[in-house]
DNA sequence: CTCCATGTTTAGAA
DNA sequence: CTTCTAAACATGGA
């Protein structure tokens, strides 16, 4: 799930839910997640306190409090949940903030690859990272600067958080299906009219993922997304999609729609 | 048992 | 220095 557009439905859900109420109670249920701070830390930080504001770049998501600010990230399989009064946690939950009107906010994270932190600053925490621009903060002048800086293949290069953050395995193959564009074409090769396609359907992918809630079963039938796997039926029925090994990772593709050549 | 999984980090090779 | 690969992390599902 967490990639950009999940993470902005977390944030929106956090705003909704989780800010201007005391949180009357931290309850660390696996300290496992927590990087560079302590319970205790992060007890005194969060308790009698409350959340004021929120923010997100890339896939981190940052919540204000006096002062600091409370950052998670949400690995592979995290996820965050509001629970009302009487709700049992999931069986995840590695975090939960207990606010005093009984309403709680829990970061759930089945894989505990996830992580959650302090920082004074979002800004310095985003430069001590080495985290490129926000995926949909990418101007088209931006964008081909950032990829002509660049050697390899498209994929990686969207996939790449220190060159653009927020992309990751399933919203990269969306993007390159929708544009048309082979994952491993050269990201320095593009002519003018590639690169405008792949930034129009770099925005669109990420915005339309968005205003659906980052819900596969609500975005539309003929993504990529909903089709990921060898040998079915490419949704523009054009050809077949194939599924590719990059990074170790599963890339998937329609060599129809997106062409075979390499590099 | 095998292979796969929405992320990141690290070591080593090219 | 850059890019790529495999492995590791931890926990499952098929």
């Amino acid at each position: 799930m967490p990639e950009l557009p999940d993470v902005e439905v977390f944030r929106r859900r956090l705003a909704r839910g989780g800010l201007h109420r005391e949180i009357e109670r931290v309850e660390v249920r696996d300290p496992i997640v927590l990087r560079g701070v302590g319970r205790d830390r992060l007890r005194r930080t969060l308790q009698g306190n409350e959340l004021t504001s929120t923010r997100r770049h890339g896939k981190h998501l940052f919540a204000s409090t006096d002062g600091v600010w409370l950052v998670e990230h949400f690995g592979m399989t995290g996820y965050l949940e509001r629970l009302r009064a009487d709700d049992a946690p999931p069986r995840h939950a590695r975090l939960v903030l207990h606010f005093t009107d009984g309403a709680s906010m829990a970061y759930v994270d089945q894989r505990r690859i996830g992580s959650i932190g302090l920082t004074d600053d979002p800004g310095e925490f985003v430069a001590a990272e080495g985290l490129g621009p926000d995926a949909l903060g990418v101007t088209e002048a931006t964008l081909r600067e950032l990829l002509a800086s660049r050697r390899g293949g498209l994929k990686s290069a969207l996939m790449d958080q220190e060159l653009i953050a927020g992309i990751g395995n399933i919203y990269s193959d969306e993007i390159l299906f929708q544009a048309r564009l082979h994952p491993t074409t050269a990201a320095r090769g593009l002519d003018g009219s590639e690169r405008r396609r792949l930034h129009r359907q770099l925005r669109r992918v990420l915005s339309l993922a968005i205003d659906r809630h980052a819900d596969p079963t609500r975005l539309p039938p003929g993504w990529l997304l909903r089709h990921r796997e060898d040998g079915t039926r490419c949704p523009r029925r054009n050809g077949t999609i194939r599924r590719l090994r990059l990074g170790g990772r599963g890339a998937f593709y329609c060599p129809s729609c997106q062409g075979d050549r390499r590099g």
